[in-house]
DNA sequence: CCAATATATTCGTATTATCGAATATACAGA
DNA sequence: TCTGTATATTCGATAATACGAATATATTGG
């Protein structure tokens, strides 16, 4: 039913509702990273990271390959990386709000130090 | 910075984690709706959708329009829209784990219930 | 002003999420 | 087999969210 589907929709949603998790899908959109990279890269306490990560698969948001050591993810259908640009473009339409909303910086040097992300 | 976006993707998110939220905003697909429509669309309590809609507010995904005793929302941006229409999407292209993941039904049940969603 | 209606807010409680510390597992090389 | 490295899981404390009940606010009509 209706609900179902909403439920569905609200826990992807609710598994991408952290800043480390959007931090480590960013990280996948160019191609596949090991657990021990997406660590180094954000600056993540090891064992904080593999929950953000438990987080993310329990969601199927990401698929992971063993290569011996290594663990390497990478994202699982590219929709999820377009939901991320729609979200970018949101958060460029309505910088100023953003910037109220996340009560700091001014919006120029947000704006800048955007480039990248 | 690029945390700042991401506290501000995540936020978003976290307001769209919730089915009674998708559930209004969904809603409030084809124009405005005054909250006593939603709530009787939804079938809620009246303080519960009155608190959905604050964090909706809160986070400047709908706004509100007052006519004399009722209050009107509406999505303040179709990208929102976009960013469900997305998740349908990637719904359908992972049915089966979906449902797999919501523990529910079958496939043929879930899809035709879905119809208007 | 009073009563009725529509909506919002507050409060107490239950559930869920997040984090770091500690521990466990899996694999690779000597 | 032993050691080290990479990753995952468990645990306990704290914080955030969700809900219904009660209450508050605002607006309309009499």
């Amino acid at each position: 039913m209706q609900d179902a589907l909403r439920r569905f929709k609200a826990d992807i949603f609710q598994a991408l509702a952290h800043p480390t998790r959007i931090a480590i899908i960013e990280q996948l959109e160019h191609g596949e990273r090991s657990a021990g990279d997406l660590m180094e890269k954000l600056g993540v306490e090891q064992a904080n990271l593999s929950q953000h990560l438990a987080v993310l698969r329990a969601k199927q948001l990401v698929i992971n390959r063993k290569a011996g050591n290594q663990v390497f993810y990478s994202v699982r259908d590219p929709i999820i990386l377009k939901v991320l640009a729609l979200m970018r473009r949101y958060f460029y339409t309505h910088l100023q709000e953003a910037m109220d909303l996340l009560g700091e910086l001014d919006p120029k040097a947000a704006a800048e130090s955007e480039v990248g992300s």
